[in-house]
DNA sequence: ATAATAGAAGATATAAAACTCTTTATTTAT
DNA sequence: ATAAATAAAGAGTTTTATATCTTCTATTAT
């Protein structure tokens, strides 16, 4: 469904948001270690967030990451559009390059049903959305 | 959502079926260009048709492909079965090793119901069922 | 000043997916 | 029987995604 660099992207911002505050970063190694994801290639998708102004950092001693309020509000789709583009809201799902209500491929309204579904959840579904649910306990984020 | 290869290859029954018949059978050649794929790695995804006995074939002068009547009843479930595996069935929308309805992700709940609507999707649509679709003329396969 | 960190850029490595080519086997038409 | 047309099979190549490594710079705490 995802890259997964964008699945990384996604539990890495989950994991941050849980465990840093401005006040008390996190550090790459941290973080890659906890969402099961290689250091460097994690390095680089900090960076690619941090760009994209989705999450904030330090350098220097006791640097790291951290989300600001606003960087909370992030919803799984800012984080998908940043790193898999419009693919998902696009594409056909038999792969033709002109498949629309007005071309519509076989399964054309059916999909458009379920990718609907599908935009919604990941519209609705904010960082600070996914960390109160942690905190409640019954959800989780196991990768073992 | 499916791989290339899934995807020419649902294309390619779904042309077969529309063209040829046990006696009228179509060759490697105006299959890859009808369903615009390239025509070696075509023969390829027909021989893994053929071997998963979704289609038929045969060879010499004339021969080709063509549907059975069996063959026709191939589900879009049944193919990306046999091309892409069950991860559609399993895979946790986050990329989790672990996640089910006793540890779910964030999104787990949510994930399922859409899950199940696009799994009836690709369970429900058949070969004969897209070709009476593509037949009535309200349903189209275009690549450019 | 020094050390600890992130940022940036680029090279390399690995693996999987996509695609190509060559040869062989089979069937049919003649 | 032979030749031509076709699919089958296997091996090879290219491309893309994923991942790693190195080097350097910038920033900040001590």
């Amino acid at each position: 469904m995802f890259s997964k660099t964008c699945e990384y992207a996604i539990k890495a911002m989950i994991f941050v948001a849980s465990t840093a505050t401005e006040q008390q970063r996190i550090g790459v190694k941290e973080i890659a270690k906890n969402i099961d994801a290689p250091e460097h290639f994690t390095a680089k998708i900090l960076q690619e967030l941090g760009r994209k102004k989705l999450l904030h950092s330090m350098k220097g001693p006791n640097g790291g990451f951290y989300l600001t309020e606003k960087d909370k509000k992030t919803s799984l789709a800012d984080i998908v559009r940043a790193f898999d583009g419009e693919k998902i809201y696009d594409l056909c799902v038999l792969g033709l390059k002109v498949c629309s209500a007005k071309n519509p491929c076989p399964v054309h309204f059916e999909y458009v049903e379920i990718k609907k579904n599908l935009i919604k959840m990941i519209e609705n579904n904010t960082i600070a959305g996914f960390n109160e649910k942690l905190d409640n306990g019954k959800f989780f984020l196991k990768n073992h």
